[in-house]
DNA sequence: AAGTTAAACAACCGCCGATAA
DNA sequence: CTTATCGGCGGTTGTTTAACT
């Protein structure tokens, strides 16, 4: 699509700019640049294209405010500079991503999670914004179509980056993790288990803003990461609720557990970083997941539901693996920890306390980083590392001691269990999980032990609750 | 042909860090 | 040292068009 407004519009304003205009409120053109000055919004036209291009052309870049002072251009500071960077500087690369930038770009996504400044750095011609709405409509369409985010063959090679450059050197991050995550910080905890286990969690970079659920995800699937971590949280494609059907719990459901997602934790402001909004993607994380999982589960008897493309296959193949996985784990049934703590105790085993002097990650890795088949995975050399994670699965002193110890409980006292939940989440998930703990619902598929989106929980937990 | 959906694009909003006053 | 301002960034929303039913 080569459209452009401008050119279309020349001259015409549209609806909203007539109506929408706006007294700065602050925010844009700061200071009050126009001392209540009506600043339009909505749209550029060329005249206006032609004016700050001329303005630029004479002071330069820069002092975005003064646009409005001295070129009568009745836009703020900010809509300038937006529309210089996007749209009016030279050299600006129009037209479609080529197959060399698309690749660039999964590749740097998967390398710096949603930089886009930065990942525009690497694309000449390209801006950020550009870099962004594909990115989004990438996640989308791959969504939508059940397919993982990145190609095998970029979540290889960030693996093999991440051994080779030494990524996983703990506190030691190299020049190259500083650049890229220079505002990141590394809850101790969870690197320590990291430098146990770097064949579990190939991406370093992104450790500090995904979460736990997603590092697991990594290991089983590491092409999903992306689509936990960096869907818009409040871009729920309308099929995924669609797809909710499935479920008997609604979307207001989630948007609970958004909320409390996102909350910032109690304790301290720093952690509030470690939730920056890459972390919504948890919530996505069990939109998809529990979508995934809903499929994979419903596949076989359900092929006429809806028109299954082979991505479709695989991921829910991929999704019977990973959930095999977690029923091997044997962990506990709450929606509490089992994830995060199936991680966590791989990494605290890995870490030197591992049984039997076995590489419990390596194995991990094995299985899952290179994405071999179901029937490896589910050999019962697999099942029988359970116990391992099993073992160190409530050791979790990320959670809260005593909700997890009732969530650990589950087959004893799983009623305490959904009222913590409920206590959290509301009264949506209270009686959800309710009935599920009857098994008077068909949610119990859902948010069982089997689901994913359960399995995601503690990682709110634990990141909040991080140190 | 009309309605619906997905994709692409443009722009705004809010937050945050840097920096000048 | 504090405050205000600016610029940048990432998230989100809205609009238009193309494709599909």
């Amino acid at each position: 699509m080569s459209r452009t407004k401008n050119e279309r519009e020349d001259g015409i304003f549209y609806k909203d700019q007539t109506e929408s205009s706006l007294i700065d409120d602050g925010n844009c053109g700061g200071g009050g640049s126009g001392g209540g000055v009506v600043l339009k919004k909505g749209p550029w036209t060329t005249a206006e294209d032609a004016i700050l291009i001329e303005y630029v052309k004479k002071h330069g870049e820069g002092n975005w405010n003064a646009v409005q002072k001295h070129s009568g251009l009745f836009r703020c500071g900010k809509s300038c500079r937006l529309r210089w960077a996007n749209h009016l500087r030279p050299n600006l690369k129009k037209g479609a991503f080529t197959q060399e930038e698309e690749q660039l770009i999964i590749e740097l996504h998967a390398k710096m999670g949603n930089k886009w400044a930065r990942m525009a750095a690497h694309l000449p011609g390209r801006t950020d914004n550009e870099i962004k709405n594909y990115w989004n409509t990438r996640i989308k369409r791959r969504q939508r179509s059940g397919l993982p985010l990145y190609p095998p063959e970029v979540c290889l090679q960030e693996l093999q980056e991440s051994h080779s450059t030494g990524a996983f050197n703990g506190g030691d991050k190299g020049p190259h993790d500083i650049l890229q995550n220079n505002s990141y910080e590394i809850p101790e905890v969870i690197f320590d288990c990291l430098k146990a286990s770097q064949n579990v969690l190939p991406y370093v970079p992104e450790l500090p803003d995904m979460s736990t659920s997603s590092m697991l995800m990594k290991g089983l699937e590491p092409a999903f990461e992306a689509v936990k971590l960096e869907l818009p949280s409040l871009q729920y494609p309308e099929t995924e609720l669609g797809n909710w059907g499935t479920f008997s719990s609604p979307p207001p459901l989630l948007e609970s557990v958004d909320a409390f997602i996102q909350s910032p934790p109690p304790t301290s402001g720093a952690e509030s970083d470690n939730l920056s909004p890459r972390n919504s993607g948890l919530l996505n994380d069990l939109l998809h997941q529990s979508k995934t999982l809903s499929r994979a589960k419903t596949h076989a008897s359900d092929k006429s539901s809806n028109s299954t493309t082979p991505g479709d296959i695989v991921e829910s193949f991929t999704f019977n693996i990973c959930q095999t996985e977690w029923e091997n784990c044997g962990e506990p049934l709450s929606p509490m920890g089992i994830s995060a703590t199936s991680l966590l105790s791989e990494c605290i085993s890995a870490s030197g306390s591992s049984l039997d002097g076995q590489p419990p990650a390596e194995t991990f890795t094995e299985s899952h980083v290179k994405s071999e088949p179901a029937d490896h995975i589910l050999t019962p050399e697999i099942k029988n590392k359970s116990p391992i994670r099993l073992d160190s699965c409530c050791h979790d002193t990320l959670l809260a001691s005593s909700w997890l110890e009732q969530g650990c409980g589950y087959d004893k006292d799983q009623t305490v269990m959904t009222n913590s939940i409920a206590t959290l989440l509301g009264d949506d998930l209270s009686s959800e999980d309710k009935n599920m703990a009857a098994g008077t619902s068909i949610s119990s598929q859902a948010w069982g032990r089997d689901s994913c989106a359960w399995n995601s929980m503690p990682a709110v937990c634990q990141m909040s609750e991080l140190p």
